[in-house]
DNA sequence: ACCATATGTTTACAGTGTCAACATTAAAGT
DNA sequence: ACTTTAATGTTGACACTGTAAACATATGGT
Protein backbone atom coordinates (compact mmCIF):
# COMPACT_ATOMS: atom_id res chain seq x y z
CA UNK A 1 0.00 0.00 0.00
CA UNK A 2 1.46 2.96 -0.82
CA UNK A 3 1.51 6.79 1.08
CA UNK A 4 0.77 9.83 -0.18
CA UNK A 5 4.21 10.82 0.32
CA UNK A 6 6.54 8.89 -1.45
CA UNK A 7 9.47 9.26 0.98
CA UNK A 8 12.19 8.94 -1.65
CA UNK A 9 10.62 10.31 -5.01
CA UNK A 10 13.57 12.49 -6.20
CA UNK A 11 15.98 9.89 -5.68
CA UNK A 12 13.68 7.66 -8.08
CA UNK A 13 13.05 10.26 -10.28
CA UNK A 14 17.10 10.28 -10.72
CA UNK A 15 17.09 6.67 -11.33
CA UNK A 16 14.04 6.65 -13.51
CA UNK A 17 15.44 9.07 -15.48
CA UNK A 18 18.94 7.59 -16.02
CA UNK A 19 17.26 4.53 -17.45
CA UNK A 20 15.27 5.82 -19.73
CA UNK A 21 17.61 8.12 -21.13
CA UNK A 22 20.08 5.46 -20.93
CA UNK A 23 17.46 3.12 -23.07
CA UNK A 24 15.67 5.66 -25.20
CA UNK A 25 18.44 8.50 -25.33
CA UNK A 26 17.79 11.74 -23.49
CA UNK A 27 15.85 13.26 -26.18
CA UNK A 28 12.48 11.07 -25.94
CA UNK A 29 12.44 11.56 -21.91
CA UNK A 30 9.71 13.37 -20.88
CA UNK A 31 8.76 14.74 -17.59
CA UNK A 32 5.81 12.73 -17.56
CA UNK A 33 7.00 9.58 -18.86
CA UNK A 34 9.78 9.79 -15.73
CA UNK A 35 6.45 10.77 -13.54
CA UNK A 36 4.10 7.56 -14.70
CA UNK A 37 7.31 5.55 -15.00
CA UNK A 38 7.71 6.57 -10.65
CA UNK A 39 4.03 5.93 -9.98
CA UNK A 40 3.77 9.15 -9.33
CA UNK A 41 1.20 12.34 -11.15
CA UNK A 42 2.70 13.95 -13.99
CA UNK A 43 3.52 17.02 -12.29
CA UNK A 44 4.94 15.79 -8.96
CA UNK A 45 8.52 16.40 -10.44
CA UNK A 46 8.15 19.90 -10.15
CA UNK A 47 8.17 19.46 -6.47
CA UNK A 48 12.10 18.44 -6.96
CA UNK A 49 13.62 19.81 -10.51
CA UNK A 50 12.39 23.11 -11.47
CA UNK A 51 12.89 23.05 -14.94
CA UNK A 52 13.38 19.46 -17.46
CA UNK A 53 16.86 20.72 -17.57
CA UNK A 54 17.37 20.77 -13.98
CA UNK A 55 16.52 16.92 -14.24
CA UNK A 56 18.80 16.46 -17.11
CA UNK A 57 21.48 18.06 -14.67
CA UNK A 58 20.97 15.63 -12.33
CA UNK A 59 21.11 12.90 -14.69
CA UNK A 60 24.11 14.27 -16.22
CA UNK A 61 25.92 14.45 -12.56
CA UNK A 62 25.69 10.40 -11.91
CA UNK A 63 27.02 10.22 -15.21
CA UNK A 64 29.90 12.28 -14.54
CA UNK A 65 30.29 10.36 -11.25
CA UNK A 66 30.41 7.36 -12.90
CA UNK A 67 32.86 8.19 -15.34
CA UNK A 68 35.31 9.76 -12.92
CA UNK A 69 35.19 6.22 -11.07
CA UNK A 70 36.07 4.14 -14.02
CA UNK A 71 38.96 7.43 -15.29
CA UNK A 72 40.62 8.28 -12.01
CA UNK A 73 43.99 7.69 -11.10
CA UNK A 74 45.76 7.51 -7.73
CA UNK A 75 47.40 10.30 -7.96
CA UNK A 76 49.09 9.43 -4.30
CA UNK A 77 51.06 6.53 -6.37
CA UNK A 78 53.80 6.84 -9.24
CA UNK A 79 51.58 7.33 -12.72
CA UNK A 80 52.51 5.56 -15.77
CA UNK A 81 52.15 5.70 -19.10
CA UNK A 82 49.84 2.68 -18.99
CA UNK A 83 48.40 3.58 -16.11
CA UNK A 84 47.25 6.58 -18.54
CA UNK A 85 46.37 4.39 -21.52
CA UNK A 86 44.18 2.45 -19.24
CA UNK A 87 42.29 5.76 -18.19
CA UNK A 88 41.84 6.32 -21.73
CA UNK A 89 40.40 3.15 -22.64
CA UNK A 90 38.13 3.68 -19.60
CA UNK A 91 36.66 6.96 -20.92
CA UNK A 92 36.03 5.55 -24.33
CA UNK A 93 34.26 2.40 -23.43
CA UNK A 94 32.26 4.89 -21.14
CA UNK A 95 31.13 7.00 -23.91
CA UNK A 96 30.39 3.94 -26.27
CA UNK A 97 28.92 1.69 -23.98
CA UNK A 98 26.77 5.14 -22.50
CA UNK A 99 26.26 6.50 -25.55
CA UNK A 100 22.65 8.07 -24.67
CA UNK A 101 24.12 9.28 -21.17
CA UNK A 102 27.29 10.72 -22.50
CA UNK A 103 25.27 13.10 -25.45
CA UNK A 104 23.75 13.98 -22.31
CA UNK A 105 26.79 15.21 -20.27
CA UNK A 106 28.54 16.94 -23.48
CA UNK A 107 25.90 17.66 -25.58
CA UNK A 108 23.76 21.31 -25.27
CA UNK A 109 20.99 19.88 -23.28
CA UNK A 110 22.22 20.95 -20.32
CA UNK A 111 23.28 24.55 -21.24
CA UNK A 112 25.33 26.33 -18.91
CA UNK A 113 27.05 23.91 -16.24
CA UNK A 114 27.47 27.20 -14.06
CA UNK A 115 23.66 27.35 -13.20
CA UNK A 116 24.19 23.71 -11.46
CA UNK A 117 26.87 24.19 -9.58
CA UNK A 118 27.29 20.36 -8.08
CA UNK A 119 27.41 19.26 -12.02
CA UNK A 120 29.89 22.02 -12.22
CA UNK A 121 31.99 20.44 -9.36
CA UNK A 122 31.49 16.77 -10.69
CA UNK A 123 32.80 17.64 -14.12
CA UNK A 124 35.74 19.77 -12.89
CA UNK A 125 36.57 16.57 -10.94
CA UNK A 126 36.56 14.45 -13.51
CA UNK A 127 39.56 16.12 -15.32
CA UNK A 128 40.86 17.50 -12.57
CA UNK A 129 41.98 13.97 -11.81
CA UNK A 130 43.16 13.74 -15.16
CA UNK A 131 45.07 17.16 -14.93
CA UNK A 132 47.01 15.74 -11.22
CA UNK A 133 47.97 12.52 -13.03
CA UNK A 134 49.75 14.62 -15.82
CA UNK A 135 51.33 16.74 -13.12
CA UNK A 136 52.69 13.48 -11.74
CA UNK A 137 53.60 12.22 -14.79
CA UNK A 138 56.17 14.43 -15.35
CA UNK A 139 58.03 17.57 -13.72
CA UNK A 140 56.36 20.00 -16.23
CA UNK A 141 55.09 23.67 -15.83
CA UNK A 142 51.60 24.66 -14.75
CA UNK A 143 51.13 25.73 -18.14
CA UNK A 144 52.46 22.42 -20.06
CA UNK A 145 50.62 20.36 -17.71
CA UNK A 146 47.39 22.23 -18.69
CA UNK A 147 48.16 21.59 -22.30
CA UNK A 148 48.91 18.18 -22.69
CA UNK A 149 45.78 17.45 -20.30
CA UNK A 150 43.44 19.38 -22.47
CA UNK A 151 45.32 17.49 -25.60
CA UNK A 152 44.30 13.96 -24.33
CA UNK A 153 41.18 15.14 -23.27
CA UNK A 154 40.30 16.74 -26.40
CA UNK A 155 41.33 13.74 -28.79
CA UNK A 156 39.20 11.02 -26.30
CA UNK A 157 36.01 13.09 -26.71
CA UNK A 158 36.39 13.28 -30.20
CA UNK A 159 37.00 9.74 -30.84
CA UNK A 160 34.55 8.77 -28.45
CA UNK A 161 32.65 10.84 -31.24
CA UNK A 162 34.31 8.78 -34.38
CA UNK A 163 34.04 5.28 -32.83
CA UNK A 164 30.32 5.84 -32.42
CA UNK A 165 29.45 7.33 -36.21
CA UNK A 166 30.98 3.83 -37.03
CA UNK A 167 29.72 1.87 -34.53
CA UNK A 168 26.35 3.22 -35.51
CA UNK A 169 27.37 2.44 -38.89
CA UNK A 170 28.42 -0.49 -39.18
CA UNK A 171 24.78 -2.05 -37.66
CA UNK A 172 23.01 -1.53 -41.17
CA UNK A 173 25.34 -3.28 -42.89
CA UNK A 174 27.03 -0.81 -45.30
CA UNK A 175 30.32 0.14 -44.03
CA UNK A 176 31.38 4.49 -44.51
CA UNK A 177 33.53 5.40 -46.75
CA UNK A 178 36.70 7.44 -46.69
CA UNK A 179 38.22 8.33 -42.91
CA UNK A 180 34.96 6.43 -41.14
CA UNK A 181 36.39 2.93 -42.15
CA UNK A 182 39.67 3.72 -40.94
CA UNK A 183 37.90 5.05 -37.45
CA UNK A 184 37.24 1.60 -37.35
CA UNK A 185 40.36 0.56 -37.51
CA UNK A 186 41.39 2.02 -34.91
CA UNK A 187 38.74 0.82 -32.86
CA UNK A 188 40.42 -2.37 -33.23
CA UNK A 189 43.87 -0.99 -32.64
CA UNK A 190 42.84 1.33 -29.83
CA UNK A 191 45.55 -0.02 -27.41
CA UNK A 192 47.67 0.77 -29.71
CA UNK A 193 46.42 3.90 -31.47
CA UNK A 194 46.66 5.19 -27.74
CA UNK A 195 49.93 4.54 -27.03
CA UNK A 196 51.26 6.49 -30.40
CA UNK A 197 48.90 9.54 -29.46
CA UNK A 198 50.19 9.37 -25.70
CA UNK A 199 53.87 9.12 -26.36
CA UNK A 200 53.18 11.99 -28.76
CA UNK A 201 51.76 14.37 -25.91
CA UNK A 202 53.87 13.24 -23.66
CA UNK A 203 57.19 13.99 -25.52
CA UNK A 204 56.33 17.55 -26.30
CA UNK B 1 0.28 39.41 -54.13
CA UNK B 2 1.09 36.20 -53.14
CA UNK B 3 0.28 33.13 -55.18
CA UNK B 4 -1.14 29.94 -53.91
CA UNK B 5 2.56 28.16 -54.83
CA UNK B 6 5.08 29.48 -53.20
CA UNK B 7 7.51 27.90 -55.84
CA UNK B 8 10.69 28.34 -53.98
CA UNK B 9 9.40 27.21 -50.58
CA UNK B 10 11.58 24.68 -49.82
CA UNK B 11 14.76 26.58 -50.31
CA UNK B 12 13.35 29.54 -48.61
CA UNK B 13 12.63 26.61 -45.51
CA UNK B 14 15.99 25.42 -45.79
CA UNK B 15 17.20 29.07 -45.30
CA UNK B 16 14.90 30.20 -42.54
CA UNK B 17 15.44 27.23 -40.74
CA UNK B 18 19.56 27.66 -40.96
CA UNK B 19 18.71 31.35 -39.20
CA UNK B 20 16.42 30.11 -36.60
CA UNK B 21 18.73 27.45 -35.66
CA UNK B 22 21.90 29.38 -35.52
CA UNK B 23 19.86 32.38 -33.73
CA UNK B 24 18.13 30.01 -31.35
CA UNK B 25 19.49 26.85 -31.12
CA UNK B 26 18.33 23.89 -33.02
CA UNK B 27 16.36 22.96 -29.72
CA UNK B 28 13.73 25.42 -29.92
CA UNK B 29 13.85 25.32 -33.95
CA UNK B 30 9.92 23.85 -34.89
CA UNK B 31 7.86 22.66 -37.53
CA UNK B 32 5.11 25.22 -37.00
CA UNK B 33 7.89 28.35 -36.08
CA UNK B 34 9.90 27.95 -39.88
CA UNK B 35 6.29 27.78 -41.39
CA UNK B 36 4.98 31.03 -40.02
CA UNK B 37 8.81 32.72 -40.19
CA UNK B 38 8.16 31.88 -44.07
CA UNK B 39 4.44 32.97 -44.04
CA UNK B 40 3.17 29.55 -45.24
CA UNK B 41 1.09 27.53 -43.25
CA UNK B 42 1.89 25.32 -40.55
CA UNK B 43 1.83 22.03 -42.19
CA UNK B 44 3.28 23.17 -45.55
CA UNK B 45 6.93 22.17 -44.16
CA UNK B 46 5.75 18.03 -44.68
CA UNK B 47 5.30 18.68 -48.14
CA UNK B 48 9.90 18.97 -48.63
CA UNK B 49 10.10 17.19 -45.21
CA UNK B 50 8.63 14.18 -44.84
CA UNK B 51 10.29 14.54 -40.57
CA UNK B 52 11.33 17.50 -38.56
CA UNK B 53 14.71 15.14 -38.27
CA UNK B 54 15.00 15.44 -41.88
CA UNK B 55 14.80 19.39 -42.00
CA UNK B 56 17.83 18.81 -39.20
CA UNK B 57 19.54 16.67 -41.88
CA UNK B 58 19.21 19.65 -44.82
CA UNK B 59 20.20 22.34 -42.27
CA UNK B 60 23.03 20.11 -41.03
CA UNK B 61 24.27 19.78 -44.68
CA UNK B 62 24.24 23.33 -45.47
CA UNK B 63 26.36 23.61 -42.41
CA UNK B 64 29.09 20.95 -43.68
CA UNK B 65 28.98 22.80 -47.16
CA UNK B 66 30.16 26.39 -44.88
CA UNK B 67 32.75 24.32 -43.09
CA UNK B 68 33.83 22.89 -46.31
CA UNK B 69 34.59 25.95 -47.91
CA UNK B 70 36.69 26.93 -45.25
CA UNK B 71 38.66 24.25 -44.61
CA UNK B 72 39.02 22.39 -47.95
CA UNK B 73 42.96 22.63 -48.97
CA UNK B 74 44.01 22.48 -52.49
CA UNK B 75 45.54 19.06 -52.65
CA UNK B 76 46.84 19.29 -55.95
CA UNK B 77 49.39 21.96 -54.77
CA UNK B 78 51.68 21.06 -52.28
CA UNK B 79 50.47 20.60 -48.79
CA UNK B 80 52.63 22.48 -45.83
CA UNK B 81 52.18 22.31 -42.09
CA UNK B 82 51.16 25.62 -42.17
CA UNK B 83 48.82 24.86 -44.24
CA UNK B 84 47.13 22.10 -42.10
CA UNK B 85 47.44 24.88 -39.33
CA UNK B 86 45.70 27.74 -40.90
CA UNK B 87 42.67 24.76 -41.71
CA UNK B 88 42.68 23.94 -38.26
CA UNK B 89 42.16 27.36 -36.89
CA UNK B 90 39.14 27.61 -39.47
CA UNK B 91 37.64 24.70 -38.33
CA UNK B 92 37.57 25.75 -35.05
CA UNK B 93 36.53 29.10 -35.48
CA UNK B 94 33.50 27.45 -38.14
CA UNK B 95 32.62 25.93 -34.53
CA UNK B 96 32.90 28.63 -32.49
CA UNK B 97 31.56 31.48 -34.56
CA UNK B 98 28.59 28.62 -35.76
CA UNK B 99 28.10 27.24 -32.73
CA UNK B 100 24.79 26.39 -32.50
CA UNK B 101 25.17 25.04 -35.96
CA UNK B 102 27.33 22.58 -35.46
CA UNK B 103 26.02 21.26 -32.53
CA UNK B 104 23.22 20.28 -34.76
CA UNK B 105 26.19 19.20 -37.14
CA UNK B 106 27.94 16.90 -34.44
CA UNK B 107 25.23 15.96 -32.09
CA UNK B 108 22.37 13.42 -31.68
CA UNK B 109 19.70 15.70 -33.89
CA UNK B 110 20.20 13.49 -36.79
CA UNK B 111 20.43 10.41 -35.34
CA UNK B 112 21.89 8.11 -38.44
CA UNK B 113 23.39 10.19 -41.35
CA UNK B 114 23.32 7.46 -43.77
CA UNK B 115 19.41 8.16 -43.71
CA UNK B 116 20.28 11.08 -45.49
CA UNK B 117 22.84 10.23 -48.55
CA UNK B 118 23.97 13.48 -49.56
CA UNK B 119 24.49 14.79 -46.20
CA UNK B 120 26.23 11.89 -45.91
CA UNK B 121 28.21 12.50 -48.73
CA UNK B 122 28.71 16.68 -48.03
CA UNK B 123 29.93 15.00 -44.29
CA UNK B 124 32.54 12.65 -45.81
CA UNK B 125 33.59 15.02 -48.62
CA UNK B 126 34.63 17.40 -45.60
CA UNK B 127 36.80 14.51 -43.89
CA UNK B 128 38.13 13.43 -47.48
CA UNK B 129 39.70 16.71 -48.10
CA UNK B 130 41.87 16.36 -44.69
CA UNK B 131 42.96 13.15 -45.13
CA UNK B 132 43.83 13.87 -48.85
CA UNK B 133 46.26 16.72 -47.02
CA UNK B 134 47.91 14.79 -44.58
CA UNK B 135 48.44 11.75 -47.53
CA UNK B 136 49.96 14.73 -49.82
CA UNK B 137 52.20 15.89 -46.43
CA UNK B 138 53.79 13.41 -46.23
CA UNK B 139 54.66 9.58 -47.91
CA UNK B 140 52.78 7.37 -45.15
CA UNK B 141 51.08 3.93 -45.91
CA UNK B 142 46.93 4.46 -45.91
CA UNK B 143 46.97 2.95 -42.51
CA UNK B 144 49.22 6.01 -41.10
CA UNK B 145 47.70 8.84 -43.43
CA UNK B 146 43.99 7.24 -41.46
CA UNK B 147 45.88 7.69 -38.07
CA UNK B 148 47.19 11.26 -38.61
CA UNK B 149 43.59 12.24 -39.94
CA UNK B 150 41.38 10.90 -37.29
CA UNK B 151 43.97 12.19 -34.26
CA UNK B 152 43.93 15.67 -35.72
CA UNK B 153 40.26 15.65 -36.53
CA UNK B 154 39.31 14.22 -33.22
CA UNK B 155 41.29 16.91 -31.43
CA UNK B 156 39.61 19.50 -33.41
CA UNK B 157 36.44 18.38 -32.44
CA UNK B 158 37.12 18.13 -28.93
CA UNK B 159 38.97 21.68 -28.62
CA UNK B 160 35.75 23.03 -30.44
CA UNK B 161 33.79 21.53 -27.54
CA UNK B 162 35.75 22.74 -24.55
CA UNK B 163 36.67 26.20 -25.87
CA UNK B 164 33.05 26.82 -26.19
CA UNK B 165 32.05 25.47 -22.89
CA UNK B 166 34.87 28.12 -21.67
CA UNK B 167 33.62 31.17 -24.00
CA UNK B 168 30.31 30.35 -22.34
CA UNK B 169 31.53 30.61 -19.19
CA UNK B 170 33.42 33.94 -19.55
CA UNK B 171 30.05 35.65 -20.30
CA UNK B 172 28.63 35.98 -17.21
CA UNK B 173 32.21 36.58 -15.09
CA UNK B 174 33.11 33.60 -13.06
CA UNK B 175 35.63 32.03 -14.44
CA UNK B 176 35.63 28.22 -14.16
CA UNK B 177 38.18 26.16 -12.25
CA UNK B 178 40.60 23.42 -13.15
CA UNK B 179 41.65 22.91 -15.95
CA UNK B 180 39.19 24.69 -17.86
CA UNK B 181 40.92 27.99 -17.01
CA UNK B 182 43.37 26.20 -18.94
CA UNK B 183 41.83 25.79 -21.58
CA UNK B 184 41.07 29.32 -22.35
CA UNK B 185 44.56 29.64 -22.38
CA UNK B 186 45.28 27.70 -25.29
CA UNK B 187 42.59 29.80 -26.71
CA UNK B 188 45.01 32.77 -26.58
CA UNK B 189 47.27 30.91 -28.18
CA UNK B 190 45.49 28.79 -30.53
CA UNK B 191 47.64 28.90 -32.92
CA UNK B 192 50.78 27.75 -30.86
CA UNK B 193 48.57 24.95 -29.58
CA UNK B 194 47.87 23.42 -33.07
CA UNK B 195 52.04 24.03 -34.06
CA UNK B 196 52.69 22.01 -31.27
CA UNK B 197 49.49 19.23 -31.70
CA UNK B 198 50.31 18.90 -35.60
CA UNK B 199 54.07 18.36 -35.06
CA UNK B 200 53.66 15.72 -33.14
CA UNK B 201 50.67 14.23 -35.12
CA UNK B 202 52.99 13.90 -38.02
CA UNK B 203 55.93 13.24 -36.16
CA UNK B 204 54.70 9.83 -35.49
C1' DA C 1 -2.76 20.58 19.41
C1' DC C 2 -1.49 23.83 15.93
C1' DC C 3 0.38 25.60 12.07
C1' DA C 4 4.00 26.35 8.44
C1' DT C 5 6.20 23.81 5.04
C1' DA C 6 7.15 20.09 2.05
C1' DT C 7 5.29 17.16 -1.00
C1' DG C 8 1.66 15.33 -3.57
C1' DT C 9 -2.72 15.74 -7.13
C1' DT C 10 -5.99 17.82 -10.52
C1' DT C 11 -6.90 20.85 -13.91
C1' DA C 12 -5.70 23.88 -17.49
C1' DC C 13 -3.09 26.24 -21.29
C1' DA C 14 -0.25 27.06 -25.01
C1' DG C 15 2.87 24.82 -27.98
C1' DT C 16 4.61 20.64 -30.49
C1' DG C 17 5.04 16.79 -34.47
C1' DT C 18 2.33 14.78 -37.61
C1' DC C 19 -1.78 12.66 -40.01
C1' DA C 20 -6.09 12.95 -42.95
C1' DA C 21 -9.17 15.39 -45.82
C1' DC C 22 -9.64 18.93 -48.85
C1' DA C 23 -8.20 23.05 -52.29
C1' DT C 24 -5.57 24.96 -55.81
C1' DT C 25 -2.41 25.09 -59.24
C1' DA C 26 1.31 23.66 -62.53
C1' DA C 27 2.78 19.99 -65.63
C1' DA C 28 1.96 16.22 -68.81
C1' DG C 29 -0.67 13.52 -72.15
C1' DT C 30 -4.17 13.44 -75.46
C1' DA D 1 -6.94 23.25 -76.25
C1' DC D 2 -8.75 20.19 -72.89
C1' DT D 3 -8.45 16.86 -69.52
C1' DT D 4 -6.09 14.26 -66.26
C1' DT D 5 -2.63 13.85 -62.77
C1' DA D 6 0.71 14.95 -59.61
C1' DA D 7 2.68 18.61 -56.86
C1' DT D 8 1.98 21.80 -53.58
C1' DG D 9 -0.80 24.34 -50.59
C1' DT D 10 -4.54 24.84 -46.40
C1' DT D 11 -7.67 23.44 -42.41
C1' DG D 12 -8.68 20.70 -38.73
C1' DA D 13 -7.69 17.23 -35.59
C1' DC D 14 -5.08 14.12 -32.29
C1' DA D 15 -2.00 12.81 -28.86
C1' DC D 16 1.73 14.54 -26.61
C1' DT D 17 4.76 17.97 -24.29
C1' DG D 18 6.52 21.57 -20.46
C1' DT D 19 4.82 23.94 -16.90
C1' DA D 20 1.79 27.20 -14.08
C1' DA D 21 -2.20 27.60 -10.60
C1' DA D 22 -5.20 25.91 -7.26
C1' DC D 23 -6.00 22.55 -4.14
C1' DA D 24 -5.01 18.27 -0.80
C1' DT D 25 -2.42 15.84 2.48
C1' DA D 26 1.20 14.62 5.32
C1' DT D 27 5.36 16.02 8.41
C1' DG D 28 7.96 18.44 11.82
C1' DG D 29 8.78 22.29 14.93
C1' DT D 30 6.47 25.04 18.39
Amino acid sequence: MKSYHHGNLKQELILCACKLCEENGYETLSMRSIAKESGVSQTAPYRHFETKESLYASVAMEGFKKLSKVTSIDTSQKVTKKKLIETSVNYINFGLENANTYDLMFGTAVGDFSNYPELLDCANATYENMRLSFAKLANDSEEIIAYKCITLWSMLHGLVGILRKVAIAGVDGEPLKGPMTSASLIGDNLDLHLDKVLTGIIQN
